[in-house]
DNA sequence: CTGAAAGCGCTTACAG
DNA sequence: CTGAAAGCGCTTACAG
């Protein structure tokens, strides 16, 4: 097997002989930790110009103890979800010098546990959990002494800093316009109700209800596992009524796609016949006929709160308390509702 | 400010101590580079697991001048191209035991400069150039010695690893689907003609039509901007002509969208008026209805080529010629055509 | 304002 | 089959 010819790039040592000075005066030109003459800088500078010196980052991390790198480990990056996490984290940490470590796939827990496996070996300074299995990373991580930050958690991680939507008030205010356009009888199409959005959603669609003094009518909740395929299948049951509801809120958007498919399937008229109102603003969301009301989560801003909670963590360790921080959502108003 | 009081990881000198061995014996157990005596060997892996010990790769790094990181440095993110790519990319390159490190925002050219300056900071042995300005980036990267792997780019890089789709035969597969079906008069609203995708896919159009003998007609031809609002119009003009097309071949998804919007606009049935055939496959190419047939291009399987190349390119260093490989669309048959 | 030297945790010729 | 030691390229007390 050949070995790559890398050009030998510049070391300290090389620049600190062209310069005449000794390798500590240029570990501190670079690093700033210490005053430096200004003639002796503008010196090591020049050469380090010349030469293309490039410090590494493997000397400088081992001797630091520092990475200053960043794991950002993901249920699924295929998930429009996940790009625009990792743009704003990106964003956040690049600021600060950091650089994004990105694991894909933790919905299968083996990957989790490589991904945490691996970030740990590498010595990442902190990590971003995105991913379902957050509990059993976080404490792994924690052993080794690397502060996570968990995004979008189905549950509250114990003593863990945390940035996720506020997914009862999505609801609440999803469910608020329909009821401010005029409409009573709402129907609501949840996720699964065993996690943390499915149920605060639903919750957020009873309270805003009970608000307007509506009292809730069971038959109108049904079950659309957040899928197109669920969605259409319980939108179909609901509309087949004697009396059925004239709007729904669906709690993602790709339901509220499936309930489209099934008011067109029955020539029921959407918004006319039946309001629909989604979560997420997928890009499909803007892209059906008719585009779809929807509640727009900031998945940027979720990026970059967890960049930013994270480099706060980094800088305090474990003195301060666990924080949690909630994005604002946003009701984008198309033609569905 | 407080330093973080991470745990101290067991070293090979703890491991060492613990197992009554040398340094040397540790790191072979380790690497396998060496025979070491199966006994020993038994008790060093028992002492290592006692104490939870993990490699460090910066340590690692340092001394085999290797980082076992590969960088991706991407466009754009929230485009549903490069996620896929990255997961593709990272599947192939973790068996070899590589990390992925994550640049998004390579629009801007500035972003990726700075992209490959942290690359060659950080050492990585590999560089995947999913970027419009690859030619200066895979310039830089050269001279630091790092080999670089060119994706979907606009022009053929020289001298480069490179993976694209074959734009021409995708094009060319959608129209003769369209002739197969029966249509003659077939439009194509294409994307912007000065990079490779929109000229190849325009080329693929007119080998289809040439191949079945049949003329070409300027005015079926227009320009659509990669965009639904561009397409919208462009489709508008031509719906409007007296003998109006009966077929359109859309060189992306997007553009087929629009299409679809101004035959709805003008009451024109899709497909019994205007068949619609897009390029890409994009997550509302299902969602829209009539739902859209189109060719897939296979986003993973393009990010699993460009670390395959990588990884032999890494093995074999400069002697090999460089490579360049294509993979394979597929026609998708949904309902618009 | 500047340097000599130890040390970070590994790998790897060299020697036996 | 095993070890002692040099070295990778930085950072950082310590000393002046």
């Amino acid at each position: 097997v050949n070995v790559a010819v890398a050009r030998e790039s510049a070391t300290i040592k090389a620049v600190a002989k062209a310069a005449n000075v000794s390798k500590t005066t240029v570990s501190h030109v670079l690093s700033g930790k210490r005053p430096v003459a200004a003639e002796t800088r503008r010196i090591v500078i020049r050469i380090m110009d010349e030469l293309g010196f490039q410090p590494n980052y493997f000397a400088r991390a081992l001797s630091a103890n520092r990475s200053l790198a960043v794991s950002l480990i993901v249920q699924d990056l295929t998930n429009p979800f996940y790009p625009m996490l990792g743009r704003g984290l990106q964003q956040k940490i690049a600021e600060a010098g950091y650089i994004l470590m990105l694991f894909d796939g933790a919905a299968d827990p083996q990957a989790t546990k490589s991904a945490v496996k691996t970030s740990i070996q590498r010595r990442v300074d902190g990590v971003v959990l995105a991913a379902p299995n957050a509990r059993s990373a976080a404490l792994a991580l924690e052993k080794a002494g690397i502060p996570a930050v968990v995004v979008g958690a189905t549950r509250t991680p114990r003593g863990l800093d945390w940035v996720s939507a506020n997914d009862e008030q999505i609801a609440y205010d999803a469910v608020s316009h329909l009821l401010r356009a005029g409409h009573r009888r709402i129907a609501t199409i949840t996720g699964d109700l065993d996690g943390n959005p499915g149920l605060a959603r639903l919750e957020g669609y009873r309270r805003a209800l009970a608000e307007f003094g509506i009292g809730e009518e069971p038959s109108l909740i049904v079950e659309g596992f957040w899928s197109r395929e669920g969605a259409a299948t319980a939108a179909m049951a609901l509309l087949r009524r004697r009396r059925r509801p004239g709007a729904v809120f669906c709690a993602n958007d790709v339901m509220a796609i499936g309930a489209l498919d099934a008011a067109h399937a029955l020539a029921i008229g959407t918004p006319e016949d039946l309001a629909i109102v989604g979560v997420d603003d997928i890009e499909a969301a803007s892209l059906v006929r008719p585009s779809l009301t929807t509640v727009r989560i900031p998945t940027l801003e979720i990026g970059r709160a967890a960049g930013t909670l994270l480099l706060e963590r980094l800088a305090n360790g474990r003195t301060t308390r666990p924080r949690h921080m909630r994005v604002a959502h946003e009701l984008i108003v198309r033609q569905s509702g």
